[in-house]
RNA sequence: GCCCUGGUAGUAUAGUUCGGUCUAGUAUAGGCGGCUGUCGCCCGCCCGACCCGGGUUCAAAUCCCGGCCAGGGCGCCA
């Protein structure tokens, strides 16, 4: 089928902005159909646009014979324009419709299509990220970025507002020794080069110039986790501060998710609605355990948790249910956690560093880091890291590292708890994960 | 990497227990026709599928073996 020109038509609405009040005045809209009710006499489309939808109705005998062809040829997710005169009616959930005079077909839709537009026979998940452009189009689906959007907005406003500024570290790394999560591997001219998996370290080493940094951004991770919480790419929330304890960051974190609940819960509530959920904006301070407390609140539920290690996920999930809601575990023993935290001041089996718990996910963690070259150099040798591989990051290190901490967040996680999404890739546009490269 | 479950039209499902009733049912999408107020419109007709390979059997969507793919869980995971 041909196609209209766009020519010198340019919206004037939003479906949504289409109300009654509008009642005979002239308007250009833009969007896709989304469904055809075709009574005979009588011809509805329903056009959508990503803020809602708006009928547009074709009384055929009513209307040019040009409308009625452009109605009679347009399939479900065409993009059309409309020019018509908004009708106030009683006929319609939003009592109001247009009354074409002109529709210009703009672009076309092979069919069948690969899933049903309206969600009235949902997709399963596989299907709908082979076809997640058009997954996108419903507007469920597209309420959770919409979302997204607002939490990276409050998360910005805040940190900003606090005095943090934002930075941008490399995502190109030289060296896979950082510890823990596996790498991706990436050829760099002549040399063998790796996809970052944190900013930690470039971080540490910007509160020298800035004191108090913030980096929102993706981090890459070689890890075989075959689970609904886990993706290769993903976006991290980092922030490090100077001159402040893991007390200090946590109270940091603590109002971020405190005020980006507030802020998406007054800013969202259309998308919410959409997504039939809801959320309690948590009280502050959130609860706070130590490792040795929630051990032994395990044990007590005989559960399985040996000291010294990471919590095993099932331990999780009972947690979960024990605390539904946030809280942190602080206080975490050194073998569980990384070279650079910080360890505890008279017990050096534990550190300052914790996580931040959304019943059983965890969403956050951070802690105080070490600031002393000679100590740091210690914990990479006992971690059977090398220390010649450090060297450019142990030099900032002679330049006056002050008492400095920070944490970093799963922007995903975040989302799912804002959404009630289940599955990490639902929050996620074009997800990445073991087994899922395209597209 | 390990374990469990699954793979039936474009999509979503029934059927697999215990092989034959399956010429594989249903909904939706798509095609044609009808209908002037629908809003999961309705009515009639049509189109369209058993993941791939091998095996057992008179007979396989159904049982067995191998493969591929997917979902979930575990481990791993700053």
């Amino acid at each position: 089928m041909k196609t209209d020109q766009l020519g010198d038509w340019r919206r004037t609405h939003y479906s949504i902005e289409v109300t009654p009040e509008l009642d005979g005045n002239e308007v250009i809209v833009f969007g896709w159909i989304q469904d055809i009710r075709d009574l005979g006499g009588i011809l509805f489309l329903i056009l959508q646009d990503r803020e809602g939808n708006v009928q547009v109705t074709i009384p055929r005998k009513k209307v040019k014979k040009q409308i009625v062809e452009k109605a009679e040829a347009v399939q479900r997710q065409y993009s059309i324009g409309v020019k018509g005169i908004v009708k106030r009616t009683k006929m319609t959930p939003r009592k109001v419709e247009i009354i074409p005079k002109e529709i210009r077909v703009l672009g076309v839709a092979q069919h069948p299509l690969p899933l049903d537009v309206t969600g009235r026979t949902p997709a399963k998940i596989d299907v709908r990220l082979d076809a997640r452009a058009l997954d996108l189009c419903q507007q469920e689906n597209r309420a959770v970025f919409k979302i997204q959007h607002v939490l990276l907005r409050a998360i910005r406003d805040f940190l900003s507002e606090k005095g943090f500024i934002e930075v941008h570290t490399p995502r190109i790394i030289a060296t896979a020794t950082e510890g823990g999560a596996a790498l991706f591997p990436v050829k760099y001219f002549e040399n063998k080069a790796f996809l970052a998996q944190s900013p930690q370290l470039y971080k540490e080493e910007l509160v020298l110039g800035f004191e108090k940094v913030f980096e929102i951004g993706p981090f890459f991770r070689a890890e075989e986790s075959h689970t609904r919480r886990h993706i290769s790419e993903f976006i991290s929330v980092d922030i490090e501060q100077a001159f402040a304890t893991a007390e200090d960051v946590m109270q940091v974190l603590e109002q971020l998710v405190h005020h980006v609940c507030e802020d998406v819960k007054a800013r969202c509530r259309r998308e919410l609605e959409i997504l039939k959920h809801d959320f309690e904006v948590p009280k502050l301070p959130f609860k706070r355990f130590t490792y040795d407390e929630i051990i032994v609140e395990l044990q007590n539920k005989n559960v399985e948790a040996q000291w010294g290690e990471d919590i095993p996920t099932p331990a999780l999930r009972t947690l979960g249910g024990l605390h539904p809601y946030f809280y942190f575990i602080t206080d975490w023993p050194i073998t569980a956690r990384a070279f650079y935290i910080k360890p505890k001041d008279g017990n050096p089996k534990l550190t300052e560093g914790f996580d931040l718990m959304w019943h059983w996910i965890e969403l956050a963690s951070g802690g105080s880091r070490i600031s002393s070259k000679d100590l740091l150099v210690k914990r990479l040798r006992e971690c059977e890291l090398n220390p010649e591989s450090f060297k450019h990051h142990l030099k900032a290190f002679d330049y006056g590292m002050p008492p400095h901490g920070g944490w970093a967040i799963g922007l995903e996680r975040l989302t799912m708890m804002l959404t009630g999404k289940k599955n990490i890739r639902e929050v996620v546009l074009f997800p990445r994960d073991r087994f899922r490269l395209t597209p």
